[in-house]
RNA sequence: GGGCGCGUAGCUCAGUGGUAGAGCACUGUGUUCACACCGCAGGGGUCGCAGGUUCAAUCCCUGCCGCGCCCACCA
């Protein structure tokens, strides 16, 4: 065992220990007899580095998995990650374009090629910045959403989902990307606000009797009008519904029909009808008969104008862009007299989450899951309670969108992807197999099949990633198990992306739940609450932040920072208070070590009879009992501040001053099993530093990642021995505030006069006799008493008694001679007042402050209960323990401001 | 328009129907053989505002003010 240096190298203790649990398999140590426990990391996207946020998510993960693995469970933490459709798509279409190369010259075949090559070579990033932050996952069985196990997944549930009836194609209008040329599902569209413009066209009628107004805020798409609705309600119009509209520009014949889609309210209560560019009028085209294939459309994959089908567009606009199409519209429409007026407005318009650009309602074939259907049982397993959701108050969100839920759009118009397993005979039937021998069985011999070129999106996949990450569709393995997972931890981002639609699909595929329980953390922001973005350039880099400050200080700040239903603000400093908590434990074990402490040889708590060590006992167990409710509840930030101030607070600020100088042997194990029993409580939170004590402090069976969580009750602590160190804490706080109050020079030795009378004078004979038990405490505490209190002697006055804390001694004193001691600071506590006598080297004036402020706060304290006590309805109504409680207090603080009154008087 | 959440010490946040807590920051101080990334002591809050329920409200209810987020087809 060398001897440890003061301060420590985070690196190289997380590089040296993070190697060796990975490469002696001890994130998944074989337990086939345990109890299993599962998680499955969100996977992260492969394209993906490491940011804030994900450090929260695998923090807290981490913090599960290792609490669960010390507890004995044969703990699985699922880990791999997924192929991000898009996302991976465009970076290596990015990197092609550097070498002026594009994915439509390569071809399907040779660009995915490129994604695969560029998967192995820089694939890898994410997952090792997982490793540096201490992430226990099982990275012996890797997962990645395309690799052949879990594609056989995707390309299952999608037959079944097919073969239910739960799947389906459909033409209609879907959310197009221009820029990446794919529909993508409602949630990838983000709305935001835009300054726009409202244009009221008056539409001539065809009989030339005059016009009717309609607005819009996208004037091009009138171009593929085909019809002006109004409400059936609304009279101003009864007369002109049946006529017929010559649109300008087109000269398009289009009829006015009712439709209550149509506010009287609204502009001039008559609205344009462009079936194929608006999701309202796509349905008031159906509800007006209009097959969806008989709608028209004005714009290609890019949204450049075309023709439309009756060619009545004119050629002139033919492969604008939407955006130039607009302004050109309006100009030919101005120039015709039909523009009535332009208004500024503020619009709501959809945007790609991924692009960017504007997203444009266009008429395509698409496979859609009818998630109406699945939605049912998905809100049932919240509902029951077959899964719980932390914090609650999100169920609401969940049940809110589940039952308004549209059928989702899982096809995408890209290479990159698991490829749709769907096949086309030349007549338009559709055949869905799980290969392309099947899809031929079924369509029978002879007939051509064309594969659909399509992806599904990558949430199709993803959903699957609780089951199919352990075998399925095969039955055994790990499945029955490991599933359902225990918990899930995601952010309350992707509750409607990927939480949803697991439960969803779990329920579909497996029967069962994916998860019992649900954890939604929130979002990481800046210090002063702004959201983190690359844009904003207030982003935290996590690895930034190791390097600065070690893993265990960011981790043990997420894990204190992350309270239910909240963001988290994270502030720099917090990680340095964390890192300078993790120096304390260094230093604590110094010394630890310098006093012959070690490590314990067991959970089991050594005999102890010294008081001070049953009194650590006992707050050891009740931070135990503390601990395992705290994560019980999935509260992280109650787990990590109980073990904070327990280490702190009570084990290195009372604990070790307390034991100095008097370390014997049963200290020492005493001493040697706490640390022990913090080191394991704080390992999910602080991995490293603390298996790094473990092993230097002492020769272990198993290093610590696998050793034994504490035992809340491992035994039977005797109340008088913590009810002794309670009173000597209030005892030395008490000496040291009084003595810095009035300016006792710190080095200053005094001696401790005990004094049981109220009275103001103590001269001898005049006071009663100090109880014989606190004069047994004294002797008992007589040590720690003179260490900590800076007091050399006690002295009972009036008793004929002195005590030599040192060695304990009774120093024979004439009871004459007591009375004429001199005065000093007095402290009260309960019936008890001690004196420190130092007359002459104290400030007068400031004791009497301080007696003074002392007994204010007695005596309001008293009034305040003895109101309350003379309050008929209280002594009534409350509850009696209430009552009691109220009568205990006000003795108390009476008492307490009666000497505190005497000890004034002292001062004459 | 609907829903959710927040408003507690200078800052970031816990918290409970019955005398307000932590960390950081701040002030003073350094006797002590683990630690100045430390010790000790201290100052600092009408718990957003207004009503209500209750013997008692920071905590429960209602309204209001302020802030944030999510969902939603006013063309």
């Amino acid at each position: 065992m060398s001897e440890l240096p003061k301060t420590f190298d985070p690196a190289e203790i997380e590089a040296r220990w993070y190697a060796r649990w990975e490469g002696e398999g001890l994130f998944r140590p074989d337990r086939p007899d345990a109890d299993p426990w599962t998680i499955v990391i969100p996977p992260p996207n492969v394209t993906g580095s490491l940011h804030i946020g994900h450090a929260l998510d695998v923090t807290l993960q981490d913090i599960l998995t290792r609490h669960a693995r010390l507890k004995g469970k044969d703990a699985l933490w699922v880990v791999g990650t997924d192929h991000a459709g898009i996302a991976t798509q465009m970076v290596v279409e990015r990197n092609l374009a550097r070498e002026n190369v594009t994915r439509a010259s390569l071809g399907r075949e040779a660009f995915t090629q490129r994604v695969w090559e560029w998967k192995a070579e820089s694939g890898g990033q994410i997952t090792r910045q997982l490793r540096r932050l201490g992430a226990s996952c099982d990275w012996a069985n890797e997962r990645f959403t395309m690799d052949d196990g879990f594609s056989r997944a995707v390309i299952e549930a999608f037959v079944r989902l097919h073969e239910a009836g739960l799947l389906y194609r459909d033409k209609r209008l879907v959310n197009w990307d221009p820029h990446f040329r794919t529909a993508i599902s409602d949630l990838e569209v983000e709305t935001r606000e835009v300054q726009g413009k409202f244009w009221h066209l008056a539409y001539p009628l065809a009989d030339g009797s005059g016009h009717i107004s309609v607005a819009t805020t996208r004037p091009e798409t009138m171009l593929a009008d085909m019809a002006v609705a109004v409400n059936p309600s609304d009279d101003r119009y009864t007369h002109l519904v049946g006529k017929q509209i010559r649109l300008p520009i087109t000269g398009r014949l289009i009829p006015i029909v009712t439709d209550e889609h149509a506010d009287p309210e609204l502009g001039s209560g008559a609205v344009k009808i462009t079936p194929g560019h608006d999701f309202n009028d796509f349905e008031v085209g159906r509800r007006a008969g209009i097959e969806a294939r008989d709608m028209l459309n004005m714009l290609d994959a890019d949204a450049r104008i075309i023709q439309t089908a009756d060619g009545l567009v004119p050629d002139t606009l033919i492969g604008l862009d939407r955006f130039e199409a607009r302004k050109a519209v309006v100009a030919q429409l101005e120039a015709e007299g039909t523009l009535e007026r332009v208004e500024d407005r503020v619009i709501q318009t959809p945007y790609g989450d991924r692009s960017g650009v504007v997203i444009e309602p266009w008429l395509t074939d698409q496979w859609y899951v009818d998630a109406k259907t699945l939605a049912g049982p998905a809100i049932e397993a919240v509902r029951s309670g077959t899964i719980k959701v932390v914090p609650e108050s999100w169920t609401k969100t969940y049940y809110n969108w589940m039952e308004n839920i549209q059928p989702w759009c899982v096809s995408r118009q890209l290479w990159w992807g698991h490829r749709i397993p769907a096949w086309f005979a030349e007549d338009g039937r559709v055949f869905v197999a799980r290969d392309e021998a099947q899809a031929q069985a079924q369509a029978g011999d002879g007939v051509a099949l064309t594969r659909d070129p399509d992806v599904l999106d990558t949430w199709f996949s993803s959903a699957l990633w609780p089951f199919g990450t352990l075998g399925w569709p095969e039955e055994g393995g790990k499945l029955p198990r490991h599933y359902p997972n225990d918990v899930l931890i995601s952010g309350f981002d992707i509750l409607f992306f990927w939480d949803a639609r697991m439960i969803m699909q779990g329920l579909q595929m497996t029967g069962e739940v994916p998860f019992r329980t649900l954890y939604l953390h929130g979002l990481v922001r800046d210090a002063t609450g702004a959201k983190m973005s690359k844009s904003k350039g207030n982003t935290v880099d996590p690895l930034g932040l190791i390097d600065r400050y070690g893993a265990d200080a960011l981790r043990f700040t997420l894990a204190a920072m992350e309270s239910q239903g909240r963001d988290i603000k994270l502030d720099e400093k917090r990680v340095e208070g964390y890192r300078n908590f993790a120096t304390k434990l260094w230093n604590a074990s110094r010394f630890a070590q310098a006093n012959g402490i070690g490590g314990s040889s067991g959970r089991e708590p050594p005999a102890a009879t010294g008081i001070v060590n049953q009194w650590i006992v006992a707050e050891t167990q009740a931070t135990v009992h503390r601990m395992d409710l705290a994560i019980a509840d999935l509260r992280f930030d109650e787990a990590a501040n109980t073990i904070y101030q327990f280490a702190w607070s009570r084990f290195c600020d009372w604990y070790l001053e307390l034991i100095k100088g008097a370390v014997d042997e049963e200290t020492r194990a005493v001493a040697g099993w706490v640390l022990d029993q913090i080191l394991v409580m704080l390992h999910p939170f602080m991995p490293f530093v603390t298996e790094e004590l473990w092993g230097l402090l002492g020769t272990r069976k198993t290093p610590l990642i696998t050793a034994d969580w504490p035992m809340a009750d491992a035994r039977a602590i005797d109340p008088a021995a913590s009810a002794d160190v309670k009173w000597l804490i209030r005892l030395v706080e008490e000496v040291r505030a009084a003595r810095t109050e009035v300016n006792v020079p710190p080095a200053a030795r005094t001696e401790l006069m005990v004094l049981a009378t109220a009275r103001a004078g103590y001269t001898a004979g005049s006071a009663p006799p100090v109880p014989r038990d606190l004069i047994a405490r004294i002797e008992r505490l007589r040590l720690p008493l003179r260490r900590l209190a800076r007091v050399d002697r006690a002295i009972f006055l009036n008793m004929g008694i002195e005590i030599d804390l040192e060695t304990g001694e009774h120093l024979d004193v004439s009871r004459d001679g007591q009375g004429e001691r001199t005065l000093g600071p007095q402290i009260v506590i309960d019936d008890m007042t001690f004196i420190l006598p130092l007359e002459g080297v104290i400030d007068v004036g400031a004791e009497r402050d301080r007696l003074a402020k002392a007994l204010a706060a007695a005596a309001k304290e008293r009034d305040a209960l003895a109101g309350r006590l003379g309050n008929a309805s209280f002594v009534e109504r409350a509850k009696p323990e209430a009552v009691e409680k109220a009568r205990a207090d006000h003795d108390a603080r009476a008492a307490e401001a009666e000497r505190l009154e005497a000890a004034l008087a002292r001062l004459g």
